[in-house]
DNA sequence: GTTAGCACTCTCCTGCTGAGAGTGCTAAAC
DNA sequence: GTTTAGCACTCTCAGCAGGAGAGTGCTAAC
């Protein structure tokens, strides 16, 4: 590992070169750079560089006859030390918020919402994921008889979600005796969660008295707890078409055929591991994966940027698991840029969440 | 147009290529229809059959070395008069409606697994969409008090679905005079739509002396019903994977990114344009439309079966946007198979919905 | 330290050739 | 009249050679 300082010089050809990359996806030859960029210097001056570069391992080669392509090494070094801080254009960051106050008020909506808007202006793969409760806690709970043997059962849990759920009947009841179990299931279970819920319906069961359809619809909403407390935290996919386009995924069918597989199987798992998200929490800042960083070897040529975010409101008592913005390019991907948009949308989106649902705690 | 009768030799030679360019899709030579089928005759006169078969527009000549492939017309007589009827196994349809009877109960979900599971066994495009109600029709609203200034505003309407909305109040209101809202509204508006409530509200601003909220409280509630009505019918595509997969995609790049392009952004209405399942609907049969009868030019090459399906149950009061079972593919696709799982599918998705949706009439 | 010059390497495009596949046609056999 | 064998013809495809172009690495001079 040849750690030494890069001189000024040197570093600032790297960056030239990892910008001019970026641009324009084909290998960046000496003379193109002195040229484009007006350096003082002969192409032969720059080449003498650029071969120092390759020794520290910043740079590559395609072949002999090609110019240079930045490693995951130059990568790294430019996206630490040398792009700098930039945010998103004002003009950008208002015509986007403007967006989102149009949106219906619901969090699985701007979830969309901001997976698709960032996904068409970056050009690649975006992946959004809400914040959301690690388990639900009932507030209240409704049973609307739809007749006699079908209820409607919503619940309403204090994470300002709301479920509802169809539920055929083993047998029947009558609306009275609904109506009165649904009082007395909102006064007994609020603040409850789904293991609570379990051990009333195990209670039900064993008292003599309690009618049959209490311990199934305590069962139900047991169930309706976890499997809710799940798809809350369901993310959105967008921009495989952007994505598609990048040039490199135009070479490589093969890869590209695997990568649209995993998205078209939803499997935001393989593409943003949640070891990766649990690891940034714990700084709570962006993380930026390059090149073989990534856990799944299909993304060993993609780089991920990853803006977790939470609703800061948490209640101490309910955890909650982190939400979160992920950018996923080619390593050759625009840095500053894809860095800005994630931070901006993170922090758009738990703006939005707390104005709306984080009053309430 | 030549559309003489063809000879029952005839016929069965268009039969066997069809079916052998959809298993291998490589132009079939008359040699190998020969051998493999073990024909009682000689290549040579496979190939003069084959010619007439071409003057008849059933076949076609990627280049004069080549075997032969079908045509669209070909594809059409095949679809109309060869293929003869088929059913998907007993096994596989016992497998599937197990699938079905694990999920949750509720409408996005079996499609969404309908879409999934019919995709992954056909390694085709699938679309799938519910059926739903032109307008959506109040049964009981709720106003859960979250806070000072939030409320929860729960409709349960109709056609056995809820909605749920998140308001933000202009100015506070007493949880008495809440509760005391809701209920009216309940009262008021049961069996009412959205141009019904927009009505009241209307009425309600002109009348002196109620509260504020009731106003914006039903202009809320009538944005939502058209909201969600619209929303209940959105539909599921899966598949994108296995499509891309067939050696057609593998050929063409700049199409299949078109394609892609498509799906990312959700353009169902592109894929399925209602024009075709207006049309449909009218007999109430499935269609099938082969390579350009398609309105979409990028799909030209391809093929569409539509099976479109409705709640049996549905009350004539409310006008109902039937669903649709849509497999896209290649024209090279199987149609026997591709047509006996979108009938199963949808009638299994009818059945599920009127089993448990149904009733409530 | 910088630079011009030059040899060297590698890609990429083009044209060519030969093998292979399959047809269309013709003339003979059934 | 239908079927078939034989054969010429056409087109694709893989492989190969050759030349142009792009860029580097090295060396020697400034």
């Amino acid at each position: 590992m040849t750690s030494e300082q890069l001189s000024d010089r040197r570093a600032g050809i790297l960056q030239l070169v990892i910008q001019d990359y970026i641009e324009t996806a084909t290998p960046v030859a000496s003379r193109h750079v002195v040229e484009k960029y007006a350096l003082p210097a002969s192409p032969a001056t720059i080449r003498h560089e650029m071969h120092a570069l390759e020794q520290g391992g910043y740079l590559t080669h395609p072949h002999t006859s090609a110019g240079r392509v930045p490693s995951n090494r130059g990568y790294r070094h430019f996206v630490q030390s040398l792009m700098g801080h930039a945010e998103l254009g004002l003009a950008e960051q208002a015509q986007v918020r403007h967006q989102f106050f149009q949106a219906a008020p619901s969090v699985e909506e701007w979830v969309e919402l901001a997976a698709t808007v960032l996904a068409r202006s970056l050009g690649l793969l975006v992946i959004v994921a809400p914040p959301h409760p690690e388990r639900l806690r009932v507030r209240q709970v409704e049973l609307i008889s739809l007749n006699e043997l079908l209820v409607l059962m919503i619940v309403v849990v204090q994470e300002a979600r709301m479920i509802r759920q169809l539920m055929p009947l083993p047998q029947p009841i009558e609306v009275d005796e609904l109506d009165d179990l649904s009082a007395r299931l909102s006064w007994m279970l609020r603040g409850r969660s789904a293991p609570d819920v379990r051990e009333a319906a195990r209670q039900a069961i064993e008292t003599p008295d309690t009618h049959p359809v209490e311990h199934f619809v305590l069962e139900t909403l047991a169930q309706v707890l976890d499997r809710d407390a799940q798809r809350a935290g369901v993310p959105s996919i967008a921009g495989l078409g952007g994505m598609m386009a990048q040039p490199e995924f135009q070479q490589e069918p093969e890869r590209s055929l695997e990568l649209i597989e995993l998205v078209d199987q939803h499997a935001s798992e393989d593409l943003i591991p949640s070891s990766v998200i649990d690891e940034v929490t714990v700084d709570g800042g962006m993380h930026v994966l390059i090149g073989d960083d990534h856990p799944t070897e299909l993304l060993h040529d993609c780089s991920l940027v990853l803006a977790p975010y939470h609703s800061t409101t948490t209640a101490p008592s309910s955890p909650e698991i982190p939400g979160y913005v992920g950018v996923i390019g080619p390593t050759r991907m625009n840095y500053p840029r894809s860095i800005a948009a994630a931070r901006f949308y993170s922090r758009l989106l738990q703006e939005m969440i707390d104005a709306v649902y984080g009053v309430n705690r």
